[in-house]
DNA sequence: ACGCATCGTCGATGCGTATCGACGCACAGC
DNA sequence: GCTGTGCGTCGATACGCATCGACGATGCGT
């Protein structure tokens, strides 16, 4: 494990150095024959190329940043999903992933743009209004952001289009004829980080229930804990009518739920249940209930294909600087059918 | 944000580019003034050193590899502390992180360390037979495993102490009068990964049985969704005298504990109940339960250390080659007390 | 007053790769 | 046969920093 050098490959193939670079590259024609025997003696030593090196004569280190926050917080619908699509996105593209916490504020992102530790930026967690946009924006390298602040500065965004997601709800509870519609709120801690999704949800629900002639009320905050008080209060609301209620906040749903059962309240017969989150979860729980999907993949899979074609404009089509990925409704149990008159 | 170099804060300090980097290192003696004029044109220019360029001349990163395993399985209780914790201790030491996915099995290893990546590499979800291991061994940067594989090669671990947890667990229901244990087994996908800590604590708990003169019992599997029928094999055990169960699979415990809840059982007063899990996890749980605490935090705290010590063995005292870290049993309300005669 | 060690600084060099200009060659057209 | 044109390859250079040897300045002892 001596680590050889392009210069090693070259001696043993019989051409100079810079040939091999070019082999590498492709940046110059190269005849079959001599790339087939550079191509050789690399196996034959199992040669890398230096990435410091490489960094250094060519100007980019073939890394991608990665600003995650880990502090808890926020839907913690899985962190890992969005890191593991991230990583072999960056991999299927011969990149490696860079981690920077959250925690160091914009100074991390000072430092993987000054230090040329990274061609480019993934930034997750943004919040409504982030010190560390417009510091991303000035950077010298792109920056892709999960998530939609209230000012891009020019950044692109990709995010669940939670305004859809909301109207999404409130469209198959007045579809399904109900009369009033309740959304459990974020708890405090979410919601003083002002994570942006959080508005977008809540605005646009208000929004799509008035334009169905809904009431909508939204009950919070739903404490870790608290979900029995959050279920009662919930059930103070049902007159008879017939109630639905949507849970944007995907830790908060099982505890609901499991809250309801100790009532005896069923979900799908004494009242309706919409919840925000993956698929897997709302499939495995019991009872399975209706859900919007937040599918991590999709979102973080086209970040990155925002984040490449950054880096090669001519590799791809345009893509649009708020990129919203569509969520799905997938009905289970949780909703009470239309009534058949 | 033009990216400067040390050679332009040498001509704005008035000195030599040599100097600067003296200045940087301290390798060199240089005089209070000298150096201050050159921090002072550094903060100028907010200058950042070019981390190809020193790893190239300095033949040293200042990178950590962290090598995790996304694919679930194990026990996912919470890869991202981990990740977190060695994130955290990786800056503390002016390092960065660089994610490697263990999908890529030992391919990865060879580009970090081929491709001068990272000074060092931190391995996670370790097999008792890991085709890693003897790769990560031959490798020309120092490695430390998380997880004791059953031939080290030679490299540091460290990994909670399984076999300590096993004795703990067996030891408080043998003290509080038990007549009976019986140990919910790892799902067939956990065991089929060969996840070195499964054979050992189920070892260790089936040899401390016997010192103690119980008779012990291993189910299995317990898959996702089946906890129920476990539950129901499990109680089938209780002829009437004292059952204590211990649940080493964090994610089999809340399911567990509420399929038991269904059959109107109570842990702490029908039989007891003893899990391997975080403390967090384990107080918060409806009911609490006695655990014995998996602290992701500690590990990698430790295995960082080992590792920083590793890349610089005057820094610190010298490391084992094998650090488990002890366990601690926290009794909450799942263990029967010893009936007073 | 003179040699000698020490301290602080500088210039030069090397790290391994990418890239630019040059050059030799075969082959086309005339 | 001679010039032009790509094609394939080479040599040289630059990238930004760490490090080594050198060297002037200073303080010490005698």
């Amino acid at each position: 494990m001596a680590a050889f050098t392009s210069k090693d490959v070259a001696r043993i193939a019989g051409v100079s150095q810079s040939t091999v670079s070019y082999v590498m590259t492709g940046k110059r024609p190269i005849s079959e024959r001599t790339r087939q025997r550079v191509l050789d003696a690399m196996e034959q030593l199992t040669y890398e190329p230096h990435s410091g090196a490489r960094a250094l004569a060519g100007r980019r280190t073939r890394v991608v940043g990665l600003v995650v926050r880990f502090g808890a917080g926020g839907d913690a619908f899985g962190l890992l999903p969005f890191i593991e699509t991230i990583a072999n996105s960056a991999r299927a593209h011969d990149h490696e992933v860079l981690l920077v916490t959250a925690d160091e504020g914009s100074a991390g992102l000072r430092r993987l743009a000054g230090r040329a530790l990274c061609d480019a930026i993934i930034m997750m967690d943004i919040e409504e209004h982030d010190d560390r946009v417009p510091v991303a924006a000035a950077l010298s390298v792109p920056v892709v952001l999960i998530g939609v602040p209230a000012d891009p500065a020019g950044l692109h965004c990709v995010d669940l289009d939670f305004e859809a997601a909301a109207r999404m709800a409130v469209d198959e509870l007045a579809d399904t004829g109900h009369d009033e519609i309740v959304v459990v709120g974020y708890p405090a801690s979410v919601m003083e980080r002002g994570l942006n999704y959080v508005g977008r949800f809540l605005r646009s629900a208000r929004r799509q229930a008035q334009v169905r002639g809904l009431p909508l009320t939204v009950i919070e905050p739903v404490e870790h804990g608290q979900e029995a008080a959050a279920a009662d209060q919930l059930l103070t609301r049902r007159t008879g009518g017939r109630l639905g209620v949507v849970v944007p906040h995907s830790d908060a749903i099982v505890p609901l739920l499991n809250a309801l059962r100790k009532q005896d309240v069923v979900p799908g017969r004494d009242i309706s249940f919409i919840g925000l989150s993956p698929d897997r979860e709302a499939g495995q729980s019991d009872p399975p209930y209706t859900n919007i999907s937040v599918e991590p993949r999709d979102v973080s899979r086209r970040a990155m294909e925002t984040l490449f074609w950054l880096l090669d404009p001519s590799s791809g089509v345009e893509r649009p600087p708020i990129d919203l990925v569509a969520p799905r409704l997938t009905r289970r149990t949780t909703v009470m059918p239309t009534p058949s008159n």
